[in-house]
DNA sequence: ATTTTAAATGCGACTGAGTTGCGTTTGTGA
DNA sequence: TCACAAACGCAACTCAGTCGCATTTAAAAT
């Protein structure tokens, strides 16, 4: 069943379904939360190329099947599903626990006062905290 | 509202002054924006060492002289001043041009409907433009 | 001014994240 | 089943950051 997922998924994207692949993918189906590359190395076991590993994870960001974020520490973490467009102002919730991210509207529009010279474009706002599920 | 200088930053932690500690206040105090590893090591110049300089920076953040930040590419920043009270009037402006990381307070707090069961416990801005520099 | 000493430095070695080039293997469509 | 691009595996590399240890130095005590 998931791998029927994960046959549309490659086959949208026009990528080869690999061995690693469809266990990549499984990783992100089955896990709520972000994952860091040790835990993907783990999940994955120990014979998985570590290059072969990266230019995966960026070929399923390139194809919007994952997404990338850093956390506090600056930890890259990786999760299913994309975040749209930062094209116009909106709100991110980040939970704490599964690293998910929430996209949702923004109540108040936020007033900043930038200094002089400084040209605002966008605002992004990034809420931490704890999700519903978690 | 009185000025700190070098010495008596130093002093009031009970750091040592010396002269790469004077530089690397010299870099904090003369920018004000965050400065990668890469960029102080190019305004102390190829000589300084790289663990020394990383001692360094982890003694003023323990002592609150600056404080570390990561931006949208996991990339550490440091810059002068202590971080406040867990981000929440904390916001940073990012320039599209130089890339370069403003840290400003915000001038009206942030007001966010989240849905139901979300927690949220820290707020963060994330604005982006054209800083006075470019 | 000299001695003392803990703190700071410089060096080398190390880990961990991520990338790249290249030769080999494999999935897929003809 | 064959051809070929795509994917893989490997080795070598860069870059960020850390650690242990021997040496130097700032600053307090003599």
């Amino acid at each position: 069943m998931e791998y029927v997922i994960g046959d549309d998924l490659l086959q949208q994207q026009g990528l080869k379904r690999t061995k690693l692949r469809m266990a990549l993918l499984d990783c992100f189906l089955n896990t709520k939360h972000a994952l860091s590359y040790p835990d993907i190395k783990q999940m994955l076991g120990e014979g998985v190329d570590r290059s072969t590993l990266y230019r995966n994870l960026a070929a399923f960001e390139e194809a919007d099947i994952i997404h990338r974020i850093y956390d506090q520490s600056g930890v890259a973490k990786y999760a299913f599903g994309k975040v749209h467009d930062h094209g116009r102002d909106h709100a991110h919730f980040v939970c704490e626990q599964c690293e998910t991210v929430y996209c949702m509207e923004k109540a108040t529009t936020v007033d900043i006062n930038v200094p002089k010279g400084f040209k605002t474009k966008t605002i992004q706002t990034i809420i931490r905290g704890i999700c519903s599920d978690c």
